[in-house]
RNA sequence: GUGAGUGUAGCUCAGUUGGUUAGAGUGCCAGGUUGUGGCCCUGGAGGUCGUGGGUUCGACUCCCAUCACUCACCCCA
């Protein structure tokens, strides 16, 4: 015999599981919708040339690659990858579609592979729910996309979250004005981390990075004239004077995606603007947004940007795009943590079973009837005796069971009892869907 | 890729300084009379102690390797 095992990092779903899940992806996508975003399903596979390059080159490594077909693939040789994000395919579509009208904007709710290490909140294959706006560069679009995970995670009753905002441009003028522009990433590495090693912490990776303590006494001083509890909008302000040009250039582009963030009814005080978010990815050119909770300690629940410059990368010439991301793991995790829940499902409202083989097409038919009522039925395929059958009603949670034996069948009745308080009933065909109806609702964890 | 920890019944875990037939709770199955679930009582099934070596008279217990999982780092959804 050969062991049961499933591939690392991956997982399956079980019903509970699944009904959860789905239920979430139903919200997220009724928001979308609400917003105005079309769906879009893109291949799991792209050509490797497609996924390499856009991702810096840490995360290159983490592509999962597959081997070519024949020959080369017995060499090792391989063209094909499992898409990393959303994102990239995004770009390589609007590409390949010139004729789509501009601003294009799209959602798509589908699974992306990442082979580093599972840990809690992380696996290797996951969902992601992307909204995107291609094809304009107007703050409204930036300030939507922020919007749209605002309602989302708002719609899902998350509890209390922070949406964070930074600006590419804004953190590569505080590297310049403080002279150390030449080593922008080191600068950032290191600051990113600073929620989990402190300022200690920062400090002393920036010095082992090689910036100078000049620098870095400057950076603290810029850093500090935007504190993390002062309102955004000040904060950005306060901040503006001490950049360069191209730095006031970036914080006025924040303030105005701001200001519509509020027109567009989000409340001020979930967001902030963090002058130390940095994101790994690439491809980010301008306003940089991540969403965090503080109840379970886990990585993001959104994160999201414009990249301007991607597009362009498979077209020759650059659109200009944004977008957001959000983990359908970490939701769940989330949701699951703040317990908001509610107990186990049901599979069914009602368990139909036969006593004897003799009474099946009779408990049959009475399933047939409970199914062209729409009340969803789980027949018990072999006949029970009504001990059982009352037993797996109650341990599979529906609230109903219809049983038929010998003396129903003769009578052309069904023996009906609910579950939750022992009411039962022997009643003819015509009499049993109200009864079903009127009792407790089926167990539902999605409500 | 780096570091640490854990692997005993389907699940959650006990298992004393190495010593006879490896336990509990829960779950599962069957009973507690006639066509009635949950609660209670009784009984039962179920384990190559992750796997492979080694030390020893003797290993679930000690050592090595290996695999799996978990956590942290890196990075991220």
């Amino acid at each position: 015999m050969q062991k049961a095992l499933i591939a690392r990092g991956m997982r399956d779903f079980l019903p509970e599981a699944m009904r959860r899940r789905r239920r979430v992806i139903e919200i997220l996508s009724a928001v979308f919708e609400r917003f105005g975003f079309e769906p879009v399903e893109t291949p799991a596979l792209e050509r490797l040339e497609t996924l390499e390059g856009k991702y810096g080159e840490e995360s290159d490594r983490l592509i999962y690659r597959v081997l070519k077909r024949g020959q080369g693939g017995e060499e090792g040789e391989s063209d094909l990858g499992l898409r990393y994000d959303l994102t990239v395919p995004l770009a390589r579509l609007v590409a390949m579609n010139p004729d789509l009208p501009l601003p294009f904007r799209r959602w798509q709710i589908q699974p992306v592979w990442r082979a580093d290490r599972p840990q809690r909140g992380r696996y290797r294959e996951f969902l992601q729910c992307d909204v995107d706006v291609v094809g304009s560069s107007s703050p409204v679009a930036d300030a939507e996309c922020i919007a749209v995970v605002d309602a989302a995670l708002t719609a899902l009753d998350l509890g209390e979250f922070e949406i964070r905002v930074n600006h590419r441009r804004v953190l590569r003028a505080m590297a310049d004005v403080t002279g150390v522009g030449h080593k922008e990433t080191d600068v950032l590495v290191a600051l990113d981390k600073i929620e989990r090693v402190g300022r200690e912490g920062v400090d002393a990776e920036w010095a082992a990075r090689g910036l100078p303590p000049r620098a870095t006494a400057r950076l603290w001083a810029l850093l500090d004239l935007a504190p993390a509890a002062a309102r955004p909008l000040d904060a950005l302000a306060a901040l503006e004077p001490a950049l360069s040009e191209e730095g006031r250039a970036a914080v006025r582009d924040l303030e105005r995606i701001l200001h519509l963030v509020g027109a567009l009814g989000v409340p001020e005080a979930r967001i902030r603007f963090d002058p130390t978010l940095a994101r790994g990815l690439d491809y980010y050119t301008g306003a940089v947004f991540e969403t965090v909770v503080v109840a379970p300690r886990i990585g993001s629940l959104s994160g999201g940007g414009r990249y301007d410059r991607l597009v362009g990368t498979f077209l020759g010439r650059d659109i200009p795009a944004v977008g957001v991301s959000l983990g359908l793991e970490r939701i769940l995790a989330v949701i699951e943590e703040a317990g908001t829940l509610g107990g186990p499902t049901a599979p069914a409202r009602v368990l139909v079973a036969a006593l004897d083989d003799a009474c099946l097409p009779a408990a049959l038919e009475a399933s047939a009837r409970f199914r062209a009522a729409g009340q969803s039925t789980w027949v018990a395929p072999e006949p029970l005796p009504m001990k059982k059958a009352l037993r797996q009603a109650d341990r599979r949670r529906i609230p109903f069971a219809a049983v038929v034996g010998p003396d129903e069948a003769a009578a052309g009745t069904t023996f009906l009892r609910r579950m939750a308080d022992g009411a039962q009933w022997v009643l003819p065909a015509a009499d049993l869907l109200p009864h079903l109806e009127a009792g407790p609702p089926t167990p539902d964890a999605t409500g």
